[in-house]
DNA sequence: CCTACCGATCGGTAGG
DNA sequence: CCTACCGATCGGTAGG
């Protein structure tokens, strides 16, 4: 109930105070949109979600748009970190595709984490001028895809024709683009059930990587 | 540029009348819903699409919500029609799983057809009450995939494991979410290349067969 | 289906 | 970061 704002002890801290306040407002906006749309969501929502009035949003983002892009940065900031951390820990192509589709099942579902399911339903609410800067950020983690994906079909182990001659197995490509395409829809079906935790996201990566990945014989 | 509206032969033929403006509504509200979204697009966009002013739509619909409603109902419909006739050609399980695949994509991508895209993208745009309408229309079409790849799966043509035993296929559901979900999310990336026609979505439809289902050895 | 209009709300700003 | 506010726009309606 402090009228006047404490004085900060330090201009340091006081820095990283405004930036808290700005990444409470990504984190807030996230979900918003998450639910709601970005269209659908105001400025309003945003600023009671953290606790501001309508207009204050306005002293960390000099527009709703920007808000937009910096959920889908963080986004793929933690994206990117996750998954190099799930693949540092993983030594076989199987191993690797595993740990990739669990971690991208947690970026898409796990509380907290609305940044990539916001950059996958509002990507056309982005301006324009702000698509290359995210399309170059996305681009480093659809290759990490393409490199897992790519040593998995030259073992054999990707797909319906897998098995076979390289030319039967289809491109690489492809098969990125239908396997992300298969875990990126679940933001429209799936929910997490209240209570169990990631249990559920480890039975869905695991049917899906049963259905993706050939198992060893 | 008549200030009076000629009148009409016949009330069936006025009748007849309302029904093309309230499909003109439809169709060019698709089209803006899957461009800009249901929330980003106006009354005034749609009505200025079909040359009405602003207020006209609503002696059509009674709010924008039922134009939305009306877009998905349009969209099953066809879909429904345009799936149930390629599958009455096909005859083995591999040509249904084709004729699906390939018809699955003229829904999505043809001109003139953006009402399931709209369905997929704005579906948390529909108000609460609707959806159970939708969601019953939506299950006959599951339901005809199911049936399709079922059938694929016992005879050990879907997916990386399929010719194993049963179990190791996996279940029918997971293999329609992933599927299905691959092909939809398709609505994010592909672009229809002008002037080439329906040949791109052949193509895009030999490479999503090829790669889910296992060809004849 | 048009004209004319309305109340509500929205993103954003000035000044502190 | 708040107060106070503004111009623009939006969905929708009355009356013809």
């Amino acid at each position: 109930m402090t009228q006047t704002r404490p004085r900060e002890k330090t201009p340091g801290v006081e820095g990283a105070d405004e930036a808290n306040r700005r990444q409470a407002l990504i984190r807030a906006s996230a979900r918003l949109f998450r639910d709601k749309g970005f269209e659908a969501t105001t400025v309003r929502d945003i600023a009671g979600a953290v606790g501001m009035r309508s207009g204050s949003p306005f002293y960390h983002f000099s527009n709703k748009q920007d808000i937009l892009k910096a959920v889908m940065e963080e986004g793929l900031r933690q994206g990117l970190e996750r998954t190099e951390a799930a693949l540092g820990m993983a030594s076989t192509p199987q191993q690797r595709f595993r740990a990739m589709v669990r971690t991208h099942y947690g970026i898409l579902h796990d509380e907290g984490s609305e940044f990539i399911a916001v950059l996958l339903y509002d990507w056309r609410s982005l301006p324009d001028e702000h698509k290359a800067d995210i399309v170059a950020v996305k681009d480093r983690y659809d290759r990490l895809w393409h490199v897992c994906l790519k040593d998995l079909m030259d073992a054999g182990l990707l797909g319906a024709n897998s098995e076979r001659d390289p030319s039967a197995a289809g491109d690489v490509k492809t098969a990125r683009l239908m396997i992300m395409g298969a875990i990126n829809f679940t933001v429209t079906w799936y929910k997490q059930q209240a209570g169990r935790g990631a249990m559920d996201l480890d039975a869905l990566a695991d049917r899906t990587v049963r259905f993706f990945m050939r198992e060893a014989p």
